[in-house]
DNA sequence: TTTTCATTATAACACTTGTTATTTTACAGG
DNA sequence: CCTGTAAAATAACAAGTGTTATAATGAAAA
């Protein structure tokens, strides 16, 4: 009957996704995902209503490639918070532009910071049942601190501000755990 | 001899620099600054060479003016950086675009952080001798620990993240600072 | 008053953007 | 082998960008 289809969503969304990975979300146009996917604009407009469709649906892909990230990552901390804090900051440092994407741009199409944070699988509700369970009397508040410093870290190393290295942020954020927990 | 200069230097740049503060860097365009000027685009390319010299022009007023905003802040604490953060914190809420352009954005044309909060007056320098006197051993550590700490919470603010009030955000800052003097 | 010439406005150029109309292409059923 | 039809390519539109060429303007010197 008719012509058969060449190129997926799937084409589309990747080429979409790996071009706000390399180049930041603002680069992915209409033109410029129509190049690097080797066909013209028209493909993209079959399978997207428009380009904003295109960038809520990157965004997501973002948010499940963090939550891979975090899943993937190589836990060794005893103390709450410090895995998914190293994760984070690990994820800022290696995908400036999905960070960016996800936890410090407002381009409209945003989740806030906690609910990409929690995902799927209530990473940070883990965290502060294991904060609790460790007799910290105010996990909540310990979950601020927290993330407030974590935060800090990532953001700070966005910009080459932030030299320490993962072994040495390890070491920060147990101490960091510490010193809050003193006070709460 | 030649006809009176009617748009000053000065007028482009406040029109850039206001539109920086109201819509973010990414709307000062020519065009944009011309029709909120009252001009055309000519007197623009007159007293700059380029749109890229006027963005630094307003990157370097945006950054006067964040150290005039810390000047005249009403400092009312004890210890140190918690004065410091507290402004670096309410100029974040405040002026949303302008701390973009000055802290979290890197649009090619910025200092590092450390340069614009120290300002030309030694900001940073002077806490951290405050620091030392108060019997900090670590005051360059103590200063990195706030320091993260104080720009999460002003990064977290931008995207409606950060809910605390300047009166928390004050106990809070000095909380924290007992927390690591603790173990600096 | 006329002339001079920097300043300003108007237009234009070349480019990019999202989006859509139109044409071409290719595949499967008759 | 046609032929219908959906997919893809081409081309266009309208709006935006930085920048520049050209024309109009206005004030002061002659």
């Amino acid at each position: 009957m008719a012509r058969k289809e060449s190129i997926t969503i799937n084409d589309i969304l990747n080429t979409g996704f790996e071009m706000a990975k390399e180049e930041g979300i603002r680069n992915v146009t209409a033109r410029k995902v129509a190049a690097k996917a080797g066909c013209s604009t028209q493909p993209i407009f079959r399978v997207y209503k428009n380009m904003e469709e295109l960038w809520t649906a990157v965004y997501g892909k973002a948010s499940e490639c963090f939550e891979e990230f975090y899943r993937s990552f190589d836990k060794k901390s005893k103390m709450p918070f410090v895995d998914l804090g190293m994760a984070y900051i690990s994820f800022a440092m290696k995908y400036k532009n999905l960070f960016m994407l996800l936890f410090v741009e407002d381009v409209g199409v945003g989740k806030p910071l906690y609910e990409v944070l929690n995902g799927t699988e209530g990473n940070v509700i883990k965290e502060i049942n294991a904060a609790k369970e460790l007799g910290c009397a105010k996990p909540q508040d310990m979950f601020m601190r927290m993330w407030i410093f974590i935060h800090g870290a990532a953001c700070m190393s966005l910009n080459g501000d932030y030299d320490l290295s993962m072994e040495e942020t390890g070491k920060l954020l147990e101490e960091s755990y510490n010193s809050f927990a003193a006070n709460l």
